[in-house]
DNA sequence: TTGTAAGCGTTATCAG
DNA sequence: CTGATAACGCTTACAA
């Protein structure tokens, strides 16, 4: 900048003022600088811009895990918004268990983010509270707790009570929740909306039934085991997010069961028989997520913060026939090789 | 800092040193300054370090999509490499047309990171020469061209003779390639080795049996219909990517061919029948790409730069029936509802 | 062992 | 409209 303010002849300042289009340059000013910031190819240092002003342009992401398909929609949405606003993307993965959270997102945080959007792992974010005056916070997918902050799900509540009740419509008096953990908020809530729908239909919860953990190959087949061993069998499933239905179904392989899952994921369609499922849109919540952080970044006001429910829509296909008319679910044709790593 | 220093009664580089772990320091003084450093919970300003040395601590990725699951992993594999060295990942998808690559890279790079890793979409990469002195350039999944780069590929065109051959070993003589463009290098690759097989076989290449363009539901389904419309009928598919698979199966639905595929993904395993399927690694490759990133930061030497191609193994599954014994692929049963968004 | 001074590239302030 | 100067927080080079 210094070379480009020599060779046109004027201060650093006025170089400074014609790159940042201020007014206030007379235009044969304004073209003799142009013309030295042309032949010297010059480019701005962003690294001297954002440590002037104290804050980097860049949106920090935390996830479970950045491989999940569901996280991975969450990041492009972000990612898109982000990038219509020249601002970057840091992603971090924090673990399925919850321990590590705090020391990744710490570090994180010490970076300097403008923002920082994360669908959390761990039980508490009370220690949020230190930055949240200095940063906009936005969660996604899952509330925070300990600290009050902007946040964006989807109806889990009401999705699972729909599918729930869908499997009941059909016909089906027992029917097992298999899913992840409950101290998860979005298994929670999925729970209490498959809870809901039993009781409105008059039909007991029953705690065997629930089978939590499933979200590995080895959590799903001990699900498996439980599923076949109750007395009297369930005649359904209700999955309740896309990690579990995805090593579910390969351990459901030939039962006689009905299936119904929140969490729409690719193939799901092509299963034989086609998964009935709970669709849900994490590009949008991405995408929502990053605007209200742009939104807070510019208003300096002060606005509460809001929890935004999205809503979820059933995808009828045809795993929910009802117990009479029972199929083999996902047939086993395979000799050999196992399922895809994760 | 400064703040830390009156307090313990030292200059800022004391404080500077303490916070270093630097060795010339007295016991005496650096007691008083860790407690002045602790009583104030004095945290470093990254931006001003960064700042200072030029360069920032964090590692590049760009790559056509990060929702697709096959760069979702690789950006995994990055990121896991990259946290154990405290560095972060800033994500940015290019989208898979290849024009708006150039412009997103610069204005990524104008960022002044620390280094890059990318998976590109453009045919040529030779912009990129004005940054290859100023930091590590690293290729991942695609190699770059009009420049010379460190890169981290599978065995395309091994892993399409592999598969092709074994389709040919099943007794199948007239076998269709499906895939995404021949602009792309690993679909180029994948070409070259489904036509070196059939060659070894001393079978005919018929451009006819070349479907491209088929990663969306549309293209897939202008290929299953080129395929019907085929005289005499291919007997067997090779899908070239995941991405066409997974929009290709569904598009298959009924009829009745062998296939195989580069690429395995959640769920080919429990389909109907089993894809039989080329395994990659992509964690692999993230996790190597980003230790040579971290190799080139920390030496300065001028190693020459390296082209390192990752074995692929054939899963056999179920798919690859012999002509006269083939099955139905992938029954419908849907009554209502489409696939799941990608 | 410790401190002082200078500088990284940019922009805000304030004077001219 | 333009320019000199300071400041952002930290580290390196050099002195004491």
């Amino acid at each position: 900048m210094r070379d480009v303010a020599r060779q046109a002849g004027v201060s650093v300042k006025t170089v400074s003022r014609v790159f940042n289009e201020d007014r206030h340059v007379l235009p044969e000013t304004r073209r003799r600088v142009e013309e030295a910031l042309a032949a010297l190819n010059y480019t701005p240092n962003m690294l001297a811009r954002t440590f002037r002003d104290g804050r980097s342009p860049v949106i920090g992401l935390a996830v479970p895990s950045i491989s999940d398909p569901f996280f991975a929609a969450i990041a492009d949405g972000v990612e898109q918004v982000a990038a219509q606003h020249d601002m970057s993307v840091l992603i971090t993965s924090l673990g399925a268990e919850g321990a590590r959270e705090e020391g990744i997102v710490e570090s994180l945080l010490r970076r300097q983010l403008g923002a920082l959007v994360m669908a959390p792992t761990a039980t508490d974010q009370g220690y949020l509270s230190r930055w949240s005056s200095k940063l906009p916070l936005v969660f996604v997918d899952r509330p925070p707790r300990g600290i009050d902050a902007d946040c964006f799900v989807e109806d889990d509540l009401g999705g699972a009570r729909t599918a729930t009740a869908h499997l009941i419509d059909r016909g089906h008096r027992r029917i097992a929740f298999v899913g992840n953990s409950e101290d998860i908020s979005t298994t929670a809530n999925r729970l209490h909306g498959y809870r809901a729908a039993l009781e409105e239909a008059g039909l007991p919860f029953e705690r065997d039934l629930v089978l939590l953990g499933a979200t590995t190959a080895a959590g799903a087949g001990r699900a498996a085991a439980a599923l076949a061993a109750a007395d009297p069998a369930p005649t359904a499933v209700f999955s309740s997010d896309a990690q579990t239905t995805m090593v579910l179904v390969p351990a459901l392989s030939g039962r006689r069961l009905a299936i119904a899952a929140f969490g729409d994921f690719p193939m799901a369609a092509t299963l034989s028989p086609a998964l009935t499922v709970v669709d849900q849109d994490p590009d949008a919540l991405g995408r929502l997520a990053a605007q209200r952080v742009l939104h807070r970044l510019e208003g300096d006001d002060r606005e509460p913060s809001s929890l935004v429910t999205l809503p979820v829509r059933l995808i009828e296909r045809a795993s929910c026939r009802p117990p009479h008319d029972l199929v083999e679910l996902f047939p086993s044709t395979t000799p050999s090789g196992g399922d895809a790593r994760s």
